[in-house]
DNA sequence: CGGCATCCGGGAAGATACTG
DNA sequence: CAGTATCTTCCCGGATGCCG
């Protein structure tokens, strides 16, 4: 009971391997564990702390995100960073293994929204739908546009600027917006993916809509789920 | 003990939800269990029966894997089939949805490879391998081969049509081969991402090689490994 | 043999409470 | 705020046995 306090249990997050080369056993193995992949997906705009890690992710308990993040430290997708005083805050970031893994996020959303399980009127995070537009942009509908907007989460602010079929997103205030939503990502989701009128959640308040309003519609009219399969 | 035998019970895989809109999320609630996706890799040329899934997954037993089928039927991923007597043997086929999955393995596949961690020596299933080929090729050095390869590993044969950067991999006997390939998946893979000399393999015995040798050089030249990350 | 049910041991997930 | 400790519950994986 009083010896060996030091040597805390050395098991590694897991030795139970696949043993197969296939690179697909290789990925269960490295986020194959239940919320690994959405920890990446919070961690896809840069650093985040272990509370805001942990509200973006509803459910999640402290315990395991501590084991995910411990676990991911040793396979090489993160690092923990201490951020210079005064600011001595601990951060977890993205490695470029890490930031690697935004296409299989992409693709694996892509495929389960073609699902009809898939309920896009949930709750989400605002790291999700921000990746959601990087995902469902339709490349036509968005040609020839090069505008810079802005969206506000409660504390969360982000800025994408969209430049042909590519979106550029980054966390914070975006200063040269045109267009600024303000809002929850649900209420922001209803009428994009969920088809709601513009009008009607600005009338309500759920979603606030600053500068040019013609460029808001057609942004909302820029992104579509792709059609159920089966 | 006497009544109530026809209810078994309800309980559906599990009914813990993220709960969230995001489709990550849905995709981890489909296939975020342990063996998962690596059971609609087996499946991806094809139906297959239990036992044939279950030797393609060294490790799985097989009261998982009657669990993770049941799920995937539930969640319309995969279809059960009674083929028609006098073969009345039970098969597993995957959906629309379920091959759709194959951008998904492949992605993930290609990440998982650029870690450090991955061992492309490792032991891997046939339908691994022809996977691999798919997600591997190298577009410009496939330039304006048409040609069809034949695979056979100890059972099971493939049929590989290659034109251009496109491989079409059907499973079965390729009679019109003009090359063919017999051994295990590893020693293909060792020919083929491990640089092993094909002559070396094929003195040994652990490759054989039948029919046009100069094509088996560039064939084993045509995939490429991603660089590591990190 | 193929497929499914049942039981069991170990371990991971989840909730809660606690500490620096 | 950032985790750790602890406890309970559930899932994974192996073994066995039943039935077609």
């Amino acid at each position: 009971m009083q010896l060996q306090k030091g040597t805390k249990s050395p098991k590694l997050p897991r030795e139970r391997w696949y043993d197969d080369a296939c690179g697909t056993a290789m990925a269960m193995e490295l986020v194959g564990e239940r919320w690994s992949l959405l920890i990446v997906r919070e961690l896809m705009f840069g650093p985040r702390r272990f509370g805001e890690l942990k509200a973006g992710l509803p459910g999640i308990s402290a315990n395991v995100l501590t084991q995910r993040l411990e676990g991911f430290e040793a396979s090489g997708i993160l690092m923990r960073r201490k951020l210079p005083p005064p600011a001595s805050v601990q951060v977890y970031e993205l490695t470029p293994l890490g930031y690697a893994a935004e296409t299989v996020i992409k693709e694996l959303g892509r495929w389960a929204a073609q699902s009809p399980l898939h309920d896009p009127m949930l709750p989400l995070s605002p790291a999700s739908i921000m990746l959601s537009f990087r995902t469902m942009l339709d490349a036509e509908r968005a040609r020839g546009l090069d505008v810079v907007i802005g969206f506000r989460f409660g504390e969360e602010a982000f800025r994408a600027h969209l430049a042909g079929s590519d979106i550029r997103i980054t966390r914070g205030e975006a200063e040269d917006a045109v267009l600024r939503f303000t809002g929850t990502p649900r209420t922001l989701a209803a009428a994009v993916y969920g088809g709601q009128p513009l009008d009607a959640l600005h009338e309500a308040g759920d979603l606030v809509i600053e500068g040019d309003r013609a460029l808001a519609a057609r942004f909302v009219a820029l992104f579509s789920l792709p059609a159920k399969l089966l």
